[in-house]
DNA sequence: AGGTAACCGAGACGGTACGTCACGTCTTTAC
DNA sequence: GTAAAGACGTGACGTACCGTCTCGGTTACCT
């Protein structure tokens, strides 16, 4: 995750903190990581995770495969960069007018990447990462942190100004609104308009004063 | 799963209608069947579903490969059958006081069937069954069918005498419910008293009237 | 080399001794094994022995890597069973008139072996296992026994009967015999007809008596 | 081989001769060439020159593989140049009293050459060349080169001084001094003091008058 | 009682992918 | 221009399992 993150701060605070020494060496190639994650993403669009091999990747990369295990550890940390490095996983949302209306968008952005092949691809990442407790808290954590973070400042925004419940506990609140979502992805079903409106609602209610 | 059922069902109906025509050769072996089952909890108790093997297990039960594969067709339904033929799976409750009392029960079932070792390896099939929506769909209807019909029934009952409120959907409530104890286990968090508590208690007061 | 020997034996003692016990489980693939030895002997006269790869015998054999490696610990011996099993490397001569003929005929039958691509691959074979002290003993033992055995009946003979003088060690004989053959061999020089016969002649004449 | 050449000449006919134009940029470091010949020199000790590698060289000598590569042309050129610029290989010997003792000197520093862990490299050298028939020679060819000279002007001179036989012919014998040596070196046998007098004497009987 | 058909264990088979190693080349910065 | 550093594409290594196959041998039913 660490390239996710890298990736994205890349013209953030480094331009100005100039420390940074040049190691000697030929760098990084920065096209052999992009063909990498592109042929990653190319061929989860035709296989699951579990049948990706590196060696599919490394050959339609035309790349060689310490080149990958080089730079990551594994299939999986290959195959979350690929999909989070995606633009519809930035989760820029508007500042909502209510503490529910807040609530509500987050489910609803998380509700529609969670749709989809890309949706699939994640259940299956979780899925392959089980028998890891690390690797599955990672995981689990540097893909939820925003939406936890977000989710709890308008559950406490919402207690404060009366729109919630001040009783709930926000942690429970939380399992409550994201539970839903990863059981639909992780039991198979779709996730569609009326799932996510009647489970939103239904969260909603429950977290009303 | 049918491997599951015949189990279960092994003194049922079957001694009544006995048009069943016993075939000719050799019956199948009941010690291999159950060395094979033995084999296959013990293995799993030090290894993960992913890691373990059809040769571990046969090497491990003294059997040969192709006697497993002649009766379950992968991995995943040996795992299956060992894991849920065991009693603690057997999912039979006293009749409830109330609806509440009814839903109360069944969630603290299921988070103490799905904590411990046990659990994680429930979260292990349920991952690896992600790739193949069809094995996926039966996996999960399976093992939470008797807990859908019990879970209805409650709610329906609920929503008739007064206790829950009878405006809400019976299958989003039960989503609501199972929802996030199946979070909990694929996120690697422990079923804790604690989790039961709070949870069982914040989705009872979503669904009160 | 048991493969060797057991191959040159096959229609040897077995049929009489006929306690052996047929093992379970699928026989060994006759098939594949003389597939496997054939795409060796074919690979080799394209390219050296430390170019050739176990996995392009395996593909050019139709054969999985695996076969190879069940029955065979390293290139090295499936090349040697491949190269020594053919026919050239029975080692039949006629019974000689003479001890200095038994000792020629030794020398030339060893020669033409030694030329072509043939003596190419075996001055490979044995360049190869140059670091390894231990297979390097086994191969020019199991190759030149034969050669040994004869040469040192033929001297002893030649002592007795005058022709060789009585006083010479048999063993550096021996030494004094091979050695031109294999420096020539392994110093890349050609084995022609005028070297044969001049390192014949003089190795003769220095035995004799 | 020129490496070989240069090194023994370096302080010879260049110092006087000052027509050579040195080059712009920065010169070769002598510092590296010797870390890597001595890095050469020590890990073989330990290691076979097959298992020996040019990165592991480079690693030890604390040099980039590049100026390895941009000197010799391979690794065998970078342990020849290791093992033959030592001392014990610099093949001075005192004017003999006689042909024989000449033969005889030469037979027995070679055979010192070639025992303990540098005969076994220089064995391992030559079974590395075998698959290329151009390197072979120039191997051959410049490490025997000097014994090849003396020992022919030796068998001239014993031919003419009546102490060997007139109608040898000269290759053929220093074939059969030198043969036994190399045989016995890579057939992996000890070059014991009790081999060298056996041989040396047995040889000598043969080119005697 | 004998025949026969399915089962069983063993284990070899052709494959695929693993993760590692070294190759010889290339691309940087530093001297 | 040479050097150290180290990333690159390539290709082979030896191992582990896959799911299939082919053996000899067993077991229980059905003549």
């Amino acid at each position: 995750m660490q390239q996710l993150a890298e990736n994205i701060d890349e013209n953030g605070i480094e331009d100005e903190i100039q420390d940074k020494v040049k190691p000697a060496g030929r760098p990084r190639s920065e096209s052999s990581r992009r063909a990498i994650l592109d042929a990653t993403r190319r061929l989860l669009t035709h296989s699951s995770v579990q049948k990706l091999s590196i060696e599919a990747i490394a050959r339609k990369a035309g790349v060689g495969k310490t080149t990958i295990y080089r730079w990551w550890p594994n299939k999986a940390a290959v195959v979350m960069e690929a999909v989070f490095s995606q633009p519809a996983f930035h989760n820029v949302l508007p500042t909502p007018k209510s503490a529910a209306e807040g609530v509500h968008s987050q489910i609803d952005k998380l509700a529609r990447q969670l749709s989809g092949k890309n949706g699939r691809t994640i259940a299956e990442i979780i899925g392959e990462a089980q028998p890891d407790g690390e690797s599955l808290r990672i995981l689990i954590q540097s893909f939820l942190q925003e939406r936890y973070n977000s989710l709890s400042s308008y559950i406490e925004g919402g207690k404060q100004n009366g729109e919630f419940d001040p009783e709930i506990d926000t942690d429970s609140a939380i399992d409550i609104i994201l539970g839903p979502l990863f059981f639909r992805l992780m039991s198979g079903q779709d996730m569609d308009e009326d799932f996510i409106a009647a489970t939103s609602s239904m969260t909603l209610k429950a977290l009303r004063a």
